[in-house]
DNA sequence: TATTGTTATACTCTATAACTATA
DNA sequence: TATAGTTATAGAGTATAACAATA
């Protein structure tokens, strides 16, 4: 312990991060990572990740959708979505339908249980996102949502700005 | 083609993807793709992903500092940032110094090259940011950035609120 | 020819445990 | 005993190529 005693708490010499804060696409992946964590956390009882419950929200909505059309809607690759799929459907919570007008695809649907599931899947997501609102307002949460998808409207565009 | 000519473009049935856009982490995972993806192309030429920006960034800005304060400051795990630090080293952009006081660290600093380089990563990176600014304008960039940092805040609090 | 689901593969990021050498 | 760097490993996300069945 090279200081001395009765000095005030140490003041840290503080690393230098400029201008990492003032980038976007830093901040960005802190704060997702932080949600992320903070997320997994309030959904650890039910054994769902984000990617998961995407699907079982999209399927909810869309019953029959194909594979791949949940891909797009959710931006992941037709391939990844696979086993994606595949965990839901070993836990019975999603269906691939046998028969189809098009008998290459398989028409998606939940289960009583996936449907069940998502409910208080849905539940719990307002509980987490009111404890987000704690911490920046609804106010805030809003303006976030619209900046966040002007920023990914932006990039995502065929002759993306950014 | 099942559709007669004439009509106005195809209707699309339009996936539901709703709560997701309204969820704070969701938005948040579809923003950070979509500006990663335009970020690897606006770096596309100097062969840099963002971790090693940021490596980069707070090596040259914080001369002598250890690997593990490095990884600490930019919240990566000290296991994860050895084969980053490898790859910048191995590009002569990084020195692990030799000698130092506590024999079992590595003060880091960046070579002449590394330090041009982080220069020039600098000025393509404020263009970037002016790219997205033309997006959502300065003024919500700066909002953006302190949301996020909010969220961060709050997420990364001993008793995380959310 | 094109599309759907699928498999295989690769790379990045994240996380944990355990080793080594120093302290 | 504690810490810094390291190695190994595992899991998730992302991406591409290629194949079989079907259109």
């Amino acid at each position: 312990m090279p200081r001395p005693a009765l000095l005030p708490p140490p003041p840290e010499p503080a690393v230098r991060l400029d201008p990492l804060p003032d980038m976007v696409g830093y901040a960005l992946r802190r704060a997702q990572v932080a949600v992320f964590r903070t997320f997994s956390k309030a959904f650890a009882e039910f054994d769902v990740r984000p990617a998961q419950l995407g699907v079982l929200t999209v399927v909810g909505n869309n019953p029959g959708l194909k594979q791949s059309e949940v891909a797009e809607a959710l931006g992941i690759q037709r391939a990844n979505i696979v086993p994606l799929i595949d965990g839901l459907a070993a836990r019975g919570l999603v269906e691939r339908a046998k028969a189809a007008v098009d008998r290459r695809s398989h028409a998606l649907r939940l289960t009583d249980a996936g449907r069940e599931l998502l409910g208080r899947l849905q539940r719990r997501e307002a509980e987490y996102e009111s404890q987000l609102t704690a911490a920046i307002g609804e106010t805030g949460r809003r303006r976030l949502l619209e900046l966040l998808a002007a920023i990914t409207a932006a990039c995502d565009e065929p002759s993306e700005p950014a």
